[in-house]
DNA sequence: CGGCATCCGTGACGATACTG
DNA sequence: CAGTATCGTCACGGATGCCG
């Protein structure tokens, strides 16, 4: 026999912490190599997998495909065929899946600590800065579409709410966001961590803010 | 040359997911295998050694040992030798590495959903409740130490204070405890769900209440 | 061409044994 | 008690191949 089934339903080997505690359970759902990382990118809405691995530098395509199992297998995930018309499938969050934001914005709020200079290996997503930026618009009473305009690229995110929308970012430009505003990354960090206000950032112009509405009028800080 | 040296300061070789975006830097920390957990060993309090290793059963001698060096060289932990009398040496967390907490309590809570049963092959220790019962205790305003009572073993906790405290929960009886209370450890989680409210399980007498000062007061739904 | 599966080299992990 | 040494195994990362 050159080869037998080399996975039957996932050979049940599964590696587990073995613990009857809810920290170690949820590392047993998202504690692997890369999961967090792609749950990351799912928090921007349904993606394929080519584009998936294109905004996921450095994990190897098997592992990918791996960790995509494991996640679908765990509920956190689920594939979805898109209709006829454009043969392709894409990957989305469950609501379990969804769960996971706050402890995305809790992580991102701790390593912006650590984020100071970016190092020459380094890559970059614009969306990467949905989540500290989000932090600071957290206190906003207004609620609304933001589109972001970073040197990197663009998104957008929901403000107000309090993160209880099912997209809370996504990417590339809003379909009609309510707000505008252009900045760079370093303030993106600077918001995050809380070392600048909204308010100091459109006085010192390191952010423009375009829009009418009383988002706007709030982020300017009127 | 029959063997060099097989660590020169760590060889630069650490594996890092080279993105500049704050939750891969944050995983770069503590991404790796057990170190959240023992981050959750130490949240409640400064350990020696042995006792992380008895309280964090299937790691092995040589990982446990690895991740303190690693967690000391990020800034999550430090090494400190006790007083000549009893020669040992504990290791407790940084304020960097305390900082995780609010990590730990979001990943606590999107975990006790998942945890459900209690499989024959899990290990259970009293404290890997605190953090889920914490969430439940939340909400008081009242502050003060909680000794808790598990069948498990006991532990303790500081309400009220929204976490900001410096020992969040220790291990084994308090010394002055404002309040004592007894429960089981499906009832902690339930807490921490929000599937039943602390006035819930006194009115059921799933939850005994000892002490008479506010807290107590407070606790009891008075 | 998107979506993986296979192969392979290296490093991380887990268990045990051993040492100051 | 507090780790280090050794070793087998498995997971990861990179490249390539396959298949609808």
């Amino acid at each position: 026999m050159p080869r037998q089934q080399q996975q039957a339903a996932r050979p049940v080997r599964r590696r587990s912490y073995d613990q009857f505690c809810a920290n170690a359970r949820a590392l047993d759902s998202v504690g692997d190599r890369w999961t967090l990382l792609i749950v990351r990118e799912l928090l921007g809405g349904p993606r394929r997998y080519t584009d998936l691995h294109a905004d996921l530098p450095g994990v190897s395509t098997d592992v990918l495909a791996s960790r995509l199992k494991d996640m679908e297998h765990n509920g956190l995930a689920v594939r979805r065929r898109l209709p006829p018309p454009a043969p392709a499938s894409v990957y989305e969050l469950t609501e379990r899946g969804h769960g996971l934001l706050p402890v995305l914005a809790a992580l991102a709020a701790w390593g912006t600590h650590a984020l100071d200079e970016r190092r020459p290996t380094d890559a970059v997503r614009a969306h990467w800065f949905a989540l500290p930026l989000l932090r600071a618009l957290d206190g906003l009473t207004h609620e609304g579409v933001v589109e972001v305009a970073l040197n990197e690229g663009d998104f957008h995110v929901r403000a107000g709410g309090g993160g209880a929308a099912a997209e809370v970012y996504g990417f590339g430009p809003a379909e009609r966001p309510e707000v505008r505003i252009a900045l760079d990354a370093a303030l993106c960090l600077e918001l995050g961590r809380g070392d600048v206000t909204l308010a100091e950032a459109v006085g010192d112009g390191r952010i423009t803010v375009s829009g009418d509405g009383p988002l706007a009028a709030e982020i300017r800080g009127e």
